[in-house]
This record gives C-alpha cells, sequence and structure tokens, in this order.
DNA sequence: CATAAAACTGCATAATCATGCATCAAAAGT
DNA sequence: ACTTTTGATGCATGATTATGCAGTTTTATG
C-alpha cells in the first residue's frame, strides 16, 4: 500500500469516526506504529487532522484549542508570513476565506491601518479582533459549507468595489488549468473578487500546484502573486515563474 | 479513550449541565478520579470551566458573575422559548444581535424550514449550526462594539426586504420614549428593520421597561409583541397593555 | 474542632513518541 | 546495464507523556 493511500484512509477513518488510534491503524494497515505517526505527523502538519497523544481527531469535531495547533501549521504560517510583506498603510484589500487566510488574519500588525472588504464570516469574526482595522461585509445568501456569502447580490456588490490588492487561498492552481475551484458559487465570487482588485495574490501549499478542479477561476497569468511555504527558486516553483508576475 | 476526547466530553457535559462531578466523570469514563482532576485542572487553566472543590461549573454561569448575572439568564431563557410560538414554517425572519437574541438563536427548532435575514455577525455565526435555515447577510461596514452592520448601504438593502417578523432585543422601552437606543447607528438600523416587517417583536427583560435612551427607534404602538420574562398579566406588565398589540 | 471527602505530592509504570541508523526499492543518471 | 540518489520503512534506544497509587495536606461541613 502506497504512502498517499495510507494517508487518504486515515483521513476516511477520521471522517467515519472522528478518531483514530495509532496502535489500530498499524494493526490494520500493516505498516509499524512508526509509519503511522509519520503520517499523523504529515496530515496535521498540512492541518486536516488534530494529532494527540495515541492517534488523532478530527480538526472540524475538536478545533479550538491554540497552544497545539502552532506547531501544525508550520507551512501556513510561514506562508501567511511572507504575505504580510504585501501589506501597505491605507490600502484597501479584498480578502477570502480558507484556512490559509485564516492563519494569515491570525498575525496582521496592529500599527497599520487598513480596510478589509469580505464576503467571509470567518475572516470578519477574526479580523473583529483587532481595532486598527475597518472592515466592510458584503452580504448576500450564506452558503453553509464555505462559511461565506455567495450570489447574485454579492457579486453585484463586488462590481462597485475597486481594491488595492486582493488576498485569496486556492484549493487548486495549474498552468494549463489556471485557478480552479470545485464550489460553483465560490468561483463565481472569487472571479468578482479579483476583477474588483488591481493587484491578486494567492496563498497555497505547494502541494496544490499541479492541480485542477471542475470550474476556472482564472488564468495564471493574472494572478500578481503567487505565495507558497517553498522558497521562489525551488524546482517546483521556477516552472511557474514565467506565466506568474512574482513568486513569493 | 484519548485524553482529549475526555475533556471535550467534559465540557460537553458542562455545557449540558452546567456542573460536573469528579466521581462521577471518574466512574462514567472509567479513569481514576486523578486523572480527572488534573482534566478539570487543565481545561480550568485554559479558561474552558471554573473548577471547584468536588468539580466544575460552567464558566459562563457562575464565574465571576454576580447573583443577578445569573438571574438575568434565566430570565433570557425564559424569553427565549416564549419567542418560539411565534415561529412559523416558511417564514422570513429579519432578527437582530444582543444577547437576549442569541439565547434564542442557541433554541431554534431543527423541524421548521426558515429563513433568517440579519446583519449581525454573531447572530450569522450561531445560526449556520442549524441546517434547515437560510441566511441571509446583509452587508455593510462593521462596527466593532456591537458585530453588526450599519450604514447607508446596509438601510438601502433593508429598503429591499420584506420580512414576515422583526426579532429585536432593546436596551431601553418606555411609553412615552418608545423604543430607544443610545448607538446612533444601531436606531437606523432598527429603524429600517421594522419597517421592513409585516410584524414587530421585541424582547427585552423587564428591568429594561420604563427606561429610555437618546434616540428613538419607533414608538411603542408599532410594536406587536412585547416578550419579557414576566407573565402578561403581572401588574408590571398591564401598563403596557393598551399600548402594545400583544404582551407575551 | 472533628471528620470525611477531595486535592495535592511524589513516585512507579506502561504506553507513546522522537531520533538516528540500517535496509530496501524505486527513480534517476551515466 | 550499472551506479547513484532518493524516499519510505522498520528497528533500537532514550525521552516524554499519561495514568494510577500511596501518603499527606487541604477543604467543606456539621
Amino acid at each position: 500500500m502506497l504512502k498517499k493511500e495510507r494517508q487518504e484512509y486515515i483521513i476516511k477513518q477520521i471522517n467515519l469516526h472522528n478518531k483514530v488510534l495509532s496502535t489500530d491503524l498499524s494493526e490494520r494497515l500493516g505498516v509499524s506504529e512508526d509509519t503511522i505517526r509519520r503520517d499523523l505527523k504529515a496530515l496535521s502538519k498540512s492541518g486536516k487532522i488534530l494529532k494527540v497523544h495515541g492517534g488523532a481527531l478530527s480538526k472540524t469535531l475538536y478545533s479550538d484549542t491554540r497552544e497545539d495547533e502552532i506547531y501544525a501549521y508550520t507551512e501556513k504560517v510561514r506562508i501567511a508570513n511572507k504575505t504580510l510583506n504585501l501589506l501597505q498603510n491605507g490600502m484597501y484589500i479584498l480578502i477570502g476565506g480558507g484556512t490559509t487566510i485564516r492563519e494569515f488574519l491570525k498575525i496582521l500588525p496592529k500599527d497599520l491601518h487598513l480596510t478589509f472588504i469580505t464576503v467571509s464570516l470567518t475572516a470578519a469574526t477574526e479580523l473583529l479582533n483587532y481595532t486598527n482595522y475597518e472592515i466592510i461585509f458584503l452580504g448576500g445568501k450564506i452558503s453553509r459549507s464555505t462559511r461565506f456569502c455567495a450570489g447574485g447580490e454579492t457579486i453585484r456588490q463586488l462590481a462597485d468595489v475597486r481594491a488595492d490588492l486582493c488576498i485569496l487561498g486556492t484549493n487548486a492552481i495549474d498552468l494549463d488549468g489556471g485557478l480552479s475551484d470545485s464550489d460553483y458559487e465560490a468561483v463565481q465570487v472569487k472571479k468578482a473578487m479579483i476583477n474588483a482588485s488591481s493587484k491578486v495574490a494567492i496563498l497555497t501549499i505547494s502541494e496544490k500546484l499541479g492541480s485542477r478542479e471542475r470550474f476556472r477561476i482564472k488564468n495564471t497569468a493574472e494572478i500578481d502573486y503567487l505565495i507558497t511555504e517553498l522558497h521562489p527558486n525551488d524546482p517546483l516553483m521556477t516552472e511557474y515563474a514565467l506565466n506568474i508576475k512574482r513568486i513569493i
């Protein structure tokens, strides 16, 4: 059994039972507990599960803790930190939702004045922790799964916005397929957000590079900044270098 | 059972019953009382529960809150329960924010289909816990103190809404001064919400009766339902009976 | 203030984890 | 085809963690 398969299986088990035990998995998959531990570590690092002593738990159910998640999110935190460099005082920023973005929202500076425009409930809630930002929420029908507003009214409101920077996470990015997503409504909103901004920054962990989903949002040529946890000169990144204006 | 699971279970129990006993938990979870004590200590340290001799209590209920605040909590639950009677399948409901409203949002039925329209970030977040409701969020500039959207754009959007019922909490209500509030922006939004609804329900604990704030929202005559923790025939209530259509 | 329940302390133990290293297989060069 | 490289895996070892137990101290309460 391949590593990838095994990890998929672990995720499935967690989705099913909300928890897994290392001993249990080791026996059922016929590999050593060390291997399982390494799998859990990797999955935890990319934020898919919550690793605990003795096994792992479903992230969605057992989320809230702060301390032990600091270590889990190293990749996303790295991305978030790099993104900070794009911020300039007085900017109007359109910002999306998603886990990578959330990491970014947690480490924002307290000495800049910025105006954030968002359709994401989680982003707005996170931003309320800061006193130095204006928050403008664009309403609409709330999509339960993604916790953000979508639909015609949202798109219409976005058409009236002119932001300096648009910061989005993504599920898939590929040279041919461009930026893409599996949720049709999300695609519409993201398109509108990109159209409403002078510059576009896409945040993603490198494992999403080279994958594509059902609906295209934009071509890679329209992305100004691509920010991953890797160094810009990493061989994995250089193949994107021609198309995207700046890789960070 | 994993430590984290156990602790999560303890939190759930506290949310459910507002208290737990060490002995009880030890028996039910099949671990020593020492372990339970260590769990309670940890949870208490991270501020999730209030540890006391013999077990632990719900922080939100008992912590450092004064007697009268605990009392106010039960009053709000009582109000919330009475409000449930106004709901009918298929309704479009404009709903505000505030603590009384939040209690109401916690006990909503899971078998009705309703559409909630709100400007309150806390209300929207709370509503996302239900799968049987549509949620429409009206955007705007978010006011940090109240965590809801206000401003011209919000008012404009409310003008296009026609809801069946508007449910609002209030800080002040008085026969002469009518419904009033000290926050100017909130007043504008509440006015617009009331205008956009066929029926208006005001939720308030009785201590707010007879007080007034700087800005008037509406006259009491425009309130359809006034819901307090008191019985409608309570002498304190009967003086309102002439003006307000229905006291619950 | 007497008493029992509960909490704390230190310690023992077993389970779990981290780390370095050896092995093997697949992939990549040459 | 042969070597080199890379990555995944298992194992040994020492560290860490979770938990229970015994003995002592603290707390609640009549």
